[in-house]
Parts: C-alpha cells; structure tokens; sequence
DNA sequence: CGACACCTTGAAGAGGTTCAAGAAATGTGG
DNA sequence: CCACATTTCTTGAACCTCTTCAAGGTGTCG
C-alpha cells in the first residue's frame, strides 16, 4: 500500500485532543516518560525497570508551543529532538528567494528535528498549528543512552529510516501523480495516523490551511479547493470547511491507486 | 544555498573513473577501509588505528554490480549498508500501480540501503548504471561499533539525517520549482558531487537517460530533452548526448534562485 | 462591527504532457 | 566486423491539467 506520509509509529494509542491537560506554569518543566501515555509510542518496548529510569533522564523536558510559534527555524543550533505530546506541527524547508515548501505534518508522538543532527544546525522549520507540548530530548544523551541500551539504539534508526522512507513516499507523490491522487493520498494518511491515535477512521478535522495542504502536495490552494469539491460533488467526502467526513475510503483508495483512466 | 541533492561527504577526494581496477575474482572479496581512498568519504575521520582495525572488521566485504542490475530491491531482507566504491547508481521506488519514481542518483563514497532500517526490509530498488562495485556494511555490526565508537556512532547519525536534508530539498524542487529550474538545479548538484570526487567543475558525463532524469524531476523525458535544448541554445551549456560541458554555472545558479521573471 | 484570514468558484492562460515521427547511438548475433 | 534490432534522444503540434487572476462569501477575532 502507497504511504506517502508514513505514521512514525504503528503502535495505537489513544490520546485526548485538548492542548493543555498538564499544569505547567513554566517555561518547561521535569516529567517522567515511565509514566506517559504516549510512551508506546516514543520508546521501545520491552525495557526493564532500569533502562526506563535511563530514559526517564533523557527526556526531562517539556516544552508548551502556543498555535503559530516556531519550534525551531532554520539556521538555529541543533541540541535538541522534540518528541510530541499534544497539538499538531508542520514542517517546512524555505528557499533563498522566498518560496515554502511544507515538508510534512506532525502528530502527537512523532518526533521533530532530524534535520538537525547533519549540520548540528536545523535546515528546515517546525511551527505549531495548534497550542502544543513537546519533550525536549537532548540528542547527546539520546546518543549516550543509545550505546547502553541496544533496544533504543535501534529504535533511534528506525525512527531516521522512516523518516527517510517516508520522504521516498512523498517524492513518488509529488512526482508522478495528479492533483486529485495527491489529494485523496494525503487524506487516506491523515486519516490513518489518526487513527491509529485512537481517532475515528471517517471523520478529521483538518489543523492547516488549504493552501498548507497545497505547498505539501505541490498544488495551489485553489487547486487543492477544487479538489476537495469534486471529491464531495461525488459523494466520496463530506467537506465542512476544515472538517473532513470521509464518505468512500474505498474510493479515494481507487483514485490514489488508479494508472489511467478517469 | 539550496542543494536538492546534497552530497554525502564534503570530504574532496580524487577517484578513479574505471569500474574494475581492483581484481576482484569471486562473487565478494574481503577487503581493509584502512587503506581505501575513500575512506574520508565513508568513514569518520581521527580514528585510532585500534579503531580502524575495527573498522577494518565491519566493511569486510566487496561486491560488484554489473550495470543494469539490482543491488536490492523492494522487500528484500536488510542486512548491509552498501558503501559505492565504484560505479554510479539510482534508487527508486514503484507503486502497485506500476509507477517509478526515481528516489536519488548515487556515487562513490555515498551509501545505500538506509531505508531498509525501519523495517527490516529494503522499501526501494537500487540499480547500477554502470558496472559497479560496493562494500557490504553489515548494519548490526555497524551498530556494534557504533556503541564502541562514539565518532562511528556520530557518523551514522548524520549520514542518515543528510538523507533526510537531501530528501527535504527534492521534496522543494519537486514542490515549487518550473522544469528548468529543476533541471538546472539537478545539473549543479551532480557537478558539484563529482567535483567534491575530483572531476571538472564544468563537465560532466551523463549516466542515466533522459527518462531517469525525469523521473527524479518529476518531469516527462521530452520535457527535460527540451530543457537541455534550450540550455543549449542560450549558450549555457553544450549538450552532446550525455556529455554536458557547462558553460555558465552562474546563469544556471540564477535560473533555479529566481521566483518569478524569464 | 469591521478588518482580516480563509475558502470557493469562474474564466482565461501557460506550462508540461501526449502523440507522433525521425534520427542517432548502442548492442547483438551471425 | 558488419547488419539489423533496439534503445535513446530530439523536435513538432495538439491537448490537457493546473495555475493565475479575479470576485464574492464565510468565519473569526480584536
């Protein structure tokens, strides 16, 4: 099956979609993985009661990320992996002469600032759609507790492989298939990352603007409009502004799927 | 500066051209980094010779790859990295519906085989364009070392993450650029690489076809023939088949910069 | 309530694709 | 080593998808 944008973790796990749950008064405050819900999703599996002490040390951060503020830009020094606790992020690479491109969408538990670790400075730009919190996660202790625990080493590449898998999942979008393919991909894997976070497998609600959806997809916003409209003109999606009722996933799975025809 | 390909190493480091200079016999050969030329490209530099030895005990095998044949493909079990030694190759990965689209173009001291970490299982293709030769890495043997070797474990580190930098700026080319802006930022970026290896800064022999090209661009192979002929007739490249003398870099570095104008 | 951001829709236009034909290079087999 | 089949590349012309430009509508927030 086609993922153009594939989950960082398969691993389902509800979550509760309210920005602001956990009493933080400063900037950042000290918290314990061992005890996060969202742990199945961040860490590996099957840690003894030791190694998650380990972890506990690394990830001794949270960080709250109002709706429309960086998370980190480009050129800034690179020290940190941000691990998602709530609220939903984009990403995006900015040329010389102005021009965005969005480079994905992020959810609770997955994980932001990859692009750092090359450079020792990021390359690309994190900003949050809606007030969010992550955990900040030096990477240097990520890397010390990588050579003592094997079981989280791996889980590290594992999670830069994907990234870089799905990257591939992207190219292949923007760069062999139609406005309306594009779109009904990028739907199918919203809606599955939602998913398997516990949400409905019908119904999202979108967190960026159609012309967000646009840079992403390689469209104009208008282009990206027209789409929507057609795909609800033939009953496949029900589209109320950012809310999405996905009407025939077994069609827009068609469309994304199709060589030819029309 | 935007760099849709970024190279691997920045380490310049001259090569030879010619595929089969080391005889090689069977099918693998062991072989010793310690003494390879492109051992700045491959590995971290201000080792000990402790750790080259050990080094030594990772890439302990060569391969060679006949042109037009597959390294890995799509669902193979993971096991190695793959180091170019010689040859050049493209990555690529299909969809069910029988699309291809190339994912990256690769050359010696660059690595393949990165997407098959998260999985397990090689997600693209990788196929030699000319007579090639690798070394195997076995992955669970780099990550051994890795944990011994703080600068190994760094080295891995970014490799992946400029894969996924590199994969950030294809994804801006793919996005928002015309086609003879991709095409003019595809040139720089190959000129630049081979330049880092010891080649000209101006010429450069093409060894994939127009369609390959294309693919990575997402364009359609006449479209990049016509590219080239326009390059050609504004006297900014020569064009002879797959050798390409590059004329005036500088007006190729203006055509992928600018936003709008002709 | 007004300013602003966001979305939709129409009409015209441009860039790239598709289809087609021919030329040049490459490889294969005798 | 040559003849022939095949692949690769170029170029033209018609077409189509997406973009651009424009206008109007809706929702939101100070």
């Amino acid at each position: 099956m086609f993922d153009p944008v594939s989950k960082t973790l398969a691993t389902p796990t509800a979550t509760t979609r309210s920005a602001s749950v956990v009493p933080i008064n400063s900037h950042s405050i000290k918290v314990a993985c061992s005890n996060c819900n969202l742990r199945e999703l961040c860490m590996p599996l099957g840690l003894n009661s030791e190694e998650l002490d380990q972890i506990d040390s690394v990830v001794n951060l949270r960080r709250k990320v109002k709706k429309g503020s960086l998370l980190f830009h480009n050129g800034e020094k690179f020290t940190n992996l941000f691990a998602i606790r709530t609220g939903f992020f984009k990403s995006y690479v900015a040329s010389e002469d102005g021009r965005e491109q969005v480079t994905g969408f992020q959810m609770a538990g997955e994980v932001l600032g990859l692009d750092g670790i090359a450079s020792d400075h990021h390359t690309c730009n994190a900003v949050a759609l809606e007030d969010a919190e992550v955990c900040l996660m030096p990477f240097d202790r990520i890397e010390e507790l990588s050579r003592d625990i094997p079981s989280m080493q791996r889980h590290v590449h594992k999670i830069m492989s994907r990234e870089i898998v799905r990257e591939n999942g992207v190219m292949l979008l923007l760069g062999s298939m139609r406005a309306e393919e594009r779109l009904a991909a990028f739907l199918l894997n919203l809606v599955d990352r939602l998913h398997a976070r516990g949400f409905s497998q019908s119904e999202l609600v979108l967190r960026m603007t159609r012309e967000e959806i646009g840079s992403y997809l390689g469209l104009k916003l208008e282009t990206v409009s027209r789409a929507f409209s057609k795909f609800a003109e033939d009953g496949l999606v029900e589209v109320d502004k950012r809310n999405i009722h996905i009407l025939r996933s077994d069609l827009l799975r068609d469309i994304v799927g199709r060589t030819d025809c029309a």
